[in-house]
DNA sequence: AACACCGCCTGAGCGC
DNA sequence: TGCGCTCAGGCGGTGT
């Protein structure tokens, strides 16, 4: 997309549409056939794409006249480019935009739990990513433990408060906690002592992770429609009952903050961890 | 500060 | 076959 021009080519609904700072602070409602100059502006109609860029779970397109839109898939989001021949668009898609002269970028999202957030430049991009802790990419290990040692928390909580570190959803906290032998109900400052470890292993899932496209449960695909493969190298996700690889302990399942945490008992039973 | 709970949505998978 | 129920990758708001 980098040096070609997009144009907009329709949006099927406003309310995926969020503002800096709250995704969801969704203007409109409903469905609506026409949207206005200043909205049409906001989503990138007629920019050249200078650079994408990304924080955490939050993507970026960059126009070279400084307009910039941010991308959230949710949960069931999706941004697939397609062959502008093609005329099957897919349900639930809420915007499209062609690409140059051939292709277009399409945003499908059924559960609607993504946004597009328009932004009017860099620094109202930088102050809306304020809100997130350093990216899981970019975060020392140093970096990690002070944010970990600040929480009270659970340490999955921790590591899945986008505020702690941005990147990490319930997977691959999961995957983390598994693989530094760390048992997610630990409180977060405690868990700080093992910093180095959650670190490497949260490094080390990510970049195998991101090697393996991502992780496909039902809905993720990437820029090109393909799904990833990565579910299938899961340790602990999504295998609550089955036998740990690394020490045949039955995987268990418990809720933390809400949400579904699988774990094994037996490599994250203990008091050190594993690294 | 931290936590529990709810709402937002659709679709898949399950038991009956 | 079809119905109703539960659950899901996220996030934001409210009340305790």
């Amino acid at each position: 997309m980098v040096g070609q021009r997009i144009a907009l080519l329709g949006i099927g609904r406003h309310d995926i549409i969020g503002t800096p700072g709250n995704l969801r602070a969704r203007r409109g409602t409903g469905s609506s056939t026409h949207a206005d100059g200043a909205l049409r502006r906001a989503l990138l109609h007629g920019a050249t794409v200078s650079s994408l860029v990304r924080h955490g779970k939050q993507m970026a397109i960059v126009a070279d006249d400084g307009r910039v839109l941010v991308v959230h898939l949710g949960m069931s989001g999706r941004l697939v480019t397609a062959d502008n021949r093609d005329r099957e668009v897919p349900p639930h898609t809420h915007a499209r935009w062609s690409i140059g002269s051939a292709r277009e970028l399409r945003f499908t999202d059924p559960r609607r739990f993504g946004a597009l957030v328009p932004c009017a430049g860099d620094t109202e991009l930088q102050s809306h990513w304020a809100g997130l802790g350093p990216d899981a990419m970019d975060i020392s290990a140093e970096q990690l433990g002070h944010a970990l040692a600040s929480r009270r928390t659970p340490v999955k909580v921790a590591l899945l408060d986008q505020q702690t570190v941005a990147g990490l959803g319930n997977i691959y906290v999961d995957e983390t906690l598994h693989r530094a032998g760390i048992h997610p109900l630990m409180r977060s400052t405690r868990a700080s002592t093992y910093a180095e470890a959650i670190w490497t292993s949260m490094r080390g899932i990510l970049e195998a992770a991101i090697a393996a496209g991502g992780s496909t449960l039902r809905d993720y695909v990437d820029g090109s429609g393909n799904p990833g493969a990565y579910a299938t190298l899961h340790r602990v996700y999504g295998r609550s009952g089955k036998q740990c690889h690394q020490c045949g302990t039955h995987i268990r399942s418990m809720v933390v903050g809400g949400r579904t945490t699988a774990f094994c008992p037996g490599c994250q039973g203990r008091v050190r961890p594993a690294l």
